[in-house]
DNA sequence: AAATAAATGTGACGTATATCACATTTATTT
DNA sequence: AAATAAATGTGATATACGTCACATTTATTT
């Protein structure tokens, strides 16, 4: 269950493993099916889940009724509605499993007692926290920088296992283009070949 | 001259005058005029910038030629290519003056063992780098969600002393649009009031 | 195994926004 | 104060991409 864990953070930091053994007893655990909702616009979202097992995705609905994927997380990865956790506003964001999952979560309090009396933690979290932000000015970037065909072709190139595990209209919703105008990319570029 | 980083810092988090004073020993201080540039795409950004006075911008120049600005700081702000920082890779990002600036020049090793020394830093920086994380995810799903006319307004509200400092086009830029479709859009909206 | 739902493909058409070109206004430099 | 450079405005035209509508294929549920 805290293996993967485990193993996440001690490739950041050391982390002995009486520390680790008290920093487990913060989580609460939560099995989701296939479709089902962590956190829907409106709620206030209670929890960051570290993702065991399973896909999940995070995507706003804007005023057309088009959605738009902010992140997915797979094994290993943390995801929540940062904005709302830490403000305790109600969600824009809406959060749901597209494989059944297994998730650890930490509410803000624990979290926060967490970082405080184990101070690898904060540690752990300033590094995956500016990884995150590393890669989200990225993309922000090639937003706006590139066309359709090049931010589909860096999706590919940049999330490979992604794109295994994800309908290709989600994959569109990602990268910021229409489904149709992904599936026409897609053509052109299989008949170049 | 730190008077504005104590300042930022004991919002965050208290620091005792002893250790904030030892960490005042780890900067470099740096003035640079008008267009003159912190960083320029190639180069390894060595430094991260704490501005004391003054306002910079941070961009990528696409295949097109085009400019597409990631960031302003001013007074008060963290300014870096912050991949680049702390892979040591080289910059795809420019960053120049967009006024007189002051800065005080904090290197990567100086700035691990500002963090590793004093606990309370390592905590101020990851809630700023999560706040920054926090704002870089809006205003992802706003560029994939808005309009033109809704970007550019929503910048207004949320950046307004920047306006007043930043020429039009940057704003364009900055915003993800044409500096002519700025324009279009200022017109119309002064006509409709 | 049938029934239902989800995902993808594809043509026809529309539109928001970019691009180009030049004029005008406002800053900056000498 | 003149000269030069930077920024903005505005029309004409182009285009990448979205939207709509329906057909086809692939999963999921019962």
């Amino acid at each position: 269950m805290f293996n993967l864990l485990y193993k996440k953070i001690s490739a950041i930091t050391p982390v002995n493993e009486e520390e680790f053994d008290y920093f487990k007893t913060f989580f609460i655990l939560k099995k989701l099916r296939k479709r089902q909702y962590f956190l829907q616009e409106g709620d206030v979202c209670k929890y960051q889940a570290f993702v065991v097992k399973g896909l999940l995705r995070s995507y706003t609905i804007d005023g057309k009724g088009s959605d738009h994927i902010l992140q997915f997380a797979s094994e290993g990865w943390w995801m929540a509605d940062l904005s709302s956790y830490l403000t305790n506003d109600p969600s824009f964001l809406n959060i749901n499993a597209l494989e059944d999952v297994e998730l650890l979560l930490l509410t803000r309090p624990k979290w926060e007692q967490a970082m405080k009396e184990i101070p690898a933690l904060e540690h752990y979290f300033r590094i995956i926290i500016q990884n995150h932000l590393v890669s989200t000015q990225k993309r922000l970037l090639q937003s706006l920088a590139e066309t359709a065909e090049e931010k589909y072709h860096r999706f590919l190139a940049t999330y490979p296992e992604c794109v295994q595990r994800v309908p290709q209209h989600m994959v569109a919703s990602y990268v910021g283009v229409s489904r149709e105008t992904l599936s026409r990319i897609r053509k052109q570029a299989a008949e170049r070949k």
